[in-house]
RNA sequence: GGCCAGGUAGCUCAGUUGGUAGAGCAGCGGACUGAAAAUCCGCGUGUCGGUGGUUCGAUUCCGCCCCUGGCCA
């Protein structure tokens, strides 16, 4: 017998309306909001993320928003633990938890789980990325083969960030990253009922990328990535800066790109993710579809959020 | 109206001394285990402006027409 669901989740590519529908859900029933957003996480960076503004965030409670200093980094593994220890809080006071956003490796990380890899580690970084910068990429990807060649089967000898993370598990464990994850299968960490909100057509969403893109500039995007490019440890290559928006703003303000290209690329960016957040969703099959603009869109959302409720009242809550 | 330049992929353009065409950007598909708004992998999607002629064969050569830009009237 399958576990009742202890939370909600709604999933969906950038600019389809995930917070208005959250609202709509808001004005029925007790719920919180948990942010999944690797980038609402960031302190200072409030217009090119487009997190909800504070006056409805005092309306409905909002969490994992605001948690980190741009020049800090956060983890799918630490969401995982967050998300998990909001969930049982958000309960036991008899409300929903909704999580929603778009980054589907946070989501993975919750509802899949993840296997017990080291955190990552700066030191070993950028001892990778030093060595990367005189040999290459792929002479490191010839070096994983040697250590781990189902690691490097599977990754391109131009993946950097893969490439990097393989090295730098075997660096700190002594065991190689095919190793661990063999010996710890991944399990979920929490039962939710899963939706992804997805677009009508292509073109829809792509003019309201375009067109938030553009709002955003006229709340004073520009500013903001002035702002933050001026503040103290701040980089290019930090994962705050590589937002979308953010960094080719950036560029702009760094003399590499002239604004309109710099605008037309951050566009082009955002359309692109949105892209890549669709083909996941895709594959994965817990995500029921829920169309964008409908006004019966909030129906089935309404009634897997009873159902969690009312799991909620039975269960006394424990694991 | 005359002269010149040009019309090839969604856009900017290259090219074929005649054998139905290829780059960049855009686009599309995919991967994804602690930086994921990241990082990668794959794929040309085409009445070569129209029409007639020469030719075994025309996007390419020739004629006419249409369109765009420039110069001269």
């Amino acid at each position: 017998m399958t576990e009742p669901p202890r939370a909600l989740c709604l999933a969906g590519p950038t600019a389809t309306g995930k917070t208005q529908l959250s609202f709509d859900l808001a004005g029925q029933l007790p719920i919180e909001i948990i942010s999944v957003d690797s980038a609402m996480i960031y302190r200072s960076m409030d217009i090119g993320t487009a997190k909800p503004s504070l006056a409805m965030r005092s309306q409905v409670p909002h969490h994992l928003i605001d948690i980190r200093d741009p020049t800090q980094t956060y983890s799918a593994g630490r969401f995982a633990q967050d998300a998990e220890a909001l969930i049982k809080a958000i309960r036991a006071r008899n409300r929903v938890p909704v999580l929603i956003g778009g980054t589907l490796l946070y989501f993975r990380a919750l509802l899949s789980g993840l296997a017990p890899l080291p955190l990552g580690d700066a030191a070993s970084r950028a001892a990778l990325d030093e060595r990367a910068a005189r040999m290459g990429w792929p002479a490191l990807h010839a070096e994983l083969k040697k250590i781990d060649p189902t690691a490097a089967a599977r990754i391109e000898p131009n993946d950097r960030q893969r490439i990097q993370r393989s090295l730098e598990i075997y660096q700190l464990t002594g065991q190689t990253q095919t190793q661990l994850l063999r010996a710890t299968p991944a399990k979920g960490v929490v039962q939710c009922r899963c939706f992804a909100l997805l677009p009508d057509d292509r073109n829809t969403l792509r003019s309201r990328i375009a067109e938030r893109f553009e709002q955003m500039l006229a709340d004073g995007l520009v500013e903001e990535v002035e702002r933050l490019r001026a503040m103290p440890g701040m980089q290019a290559d930090l994962p705050s800066a590589r937002a979308l928006g953010y960094r080719q703003i950036w560029q702009h303000l760094d003399g590499h790109l002239q604004f309109d290209e710099a605008v037309q690329r951050a566009i082009v960016a955002t359309r692109r993710y949105a892209k890549r957040q669709m083909t996941w969703l895709r594959g994965e099959p817990q995500f029921s579809p829920l169309r964008m603009s409908s006004s019966e869109t909030v129906q089935p959302l309404l009634k897997a959020a009873r159902q969690v409720l009312e799991s909620g009242a039975n269960s006394s809550g424990r694991g």
